[in-house]
DNA sequence: CAGCATCCTCCGCGATACTG
DNA sequence: CAGTATCGCGGAGGATGCTG
């Protein structure tokens, strides 16, 4: 049902690292974008989470696990197939995440003037 | 005219490091609490932030600055006296922080059953 | 009073390679 | 396919001591 993940659904070029809040570690908010739209498979996570190493990946979704945003089921069957989702305390962070970003969004312009203000990086104008 | 900090304005046994969301470094939240109701000084920030060492208090306000959160104003007098206050972007931190908080608070109980139940430490129940 | 200098430890994160 | 095993770096954070 649920469409493939857009393997360019995070810009690596976004300045996102300028933004001073974090949900869980590098990964988490990303992930949680990721199952929002429904159950996820390992490797269709990796996809748009491009340069993201297994081992990585699954210390994100053990930890997701650990604390309650997360629900991981195994189906067995030809090939094995495992499935991320979110629970309902895992979907009450997509609020919180919207909101920061809306923060992002509205001073994302005062962010970038703040630090080219801070480290005078050979003005132009 | 602005009070002095409460000192127990943190709870040490507070369990906010199970609520996995974060504002800039370890300390930049609280620190940007204590500067809501008005600029404080160095030294006045060390109260509620108990064993803070002044490296790591500096380090974190230096940060704030660059990233244009607060504003540092040093007062010549007698004994020296540096005054640190919240910008506007930095204010507007404090609605971010307040969503978070809310939902700490509407969330810590499951917070708490997940880790439990994820690590069993000798139930009696 | 408001820091700076130094040293050190822990852990997030990643690269690489291997496995049921 | 969905991981695990090792190795290693870099940076956050802290302890301790000194300074204009």
């Amino acid at each position: 049902m649920t469409k493939p993940l857009d393997p360019e659904m995070f810009d690596p070029l976004c300045p996102s690292d300028l933004v001073p809040i974090r949900v869980g570690d590098k990964w988490a908010g990303m992930i949680i974008q990721c199952l929002e739209g429904g159950p996820r498979r390992f490797s269709e996570l990796r996809v748009p989470l491009r340069n993201i190493t297994p081992k990585v990946l699954t210390q994100s979704l053990r930890a997701l696990e650990r604390d309650g945003f997360v629900v991981r089921t195994v189906h067995a069957g030809p090939a094995r197939n495992v499935q991320y989702e979110l629970t309902s305390l895992g979907r009450s962070l997509l609020g919180l995440l919207d909101t920061a970003r809306a923060w992002a969004e509205a001073h994302l312009d005062e962010l970038i003037d703040a630090r080219e203000t801070a480290s005078p990086a050979s003005r132009t104008s």
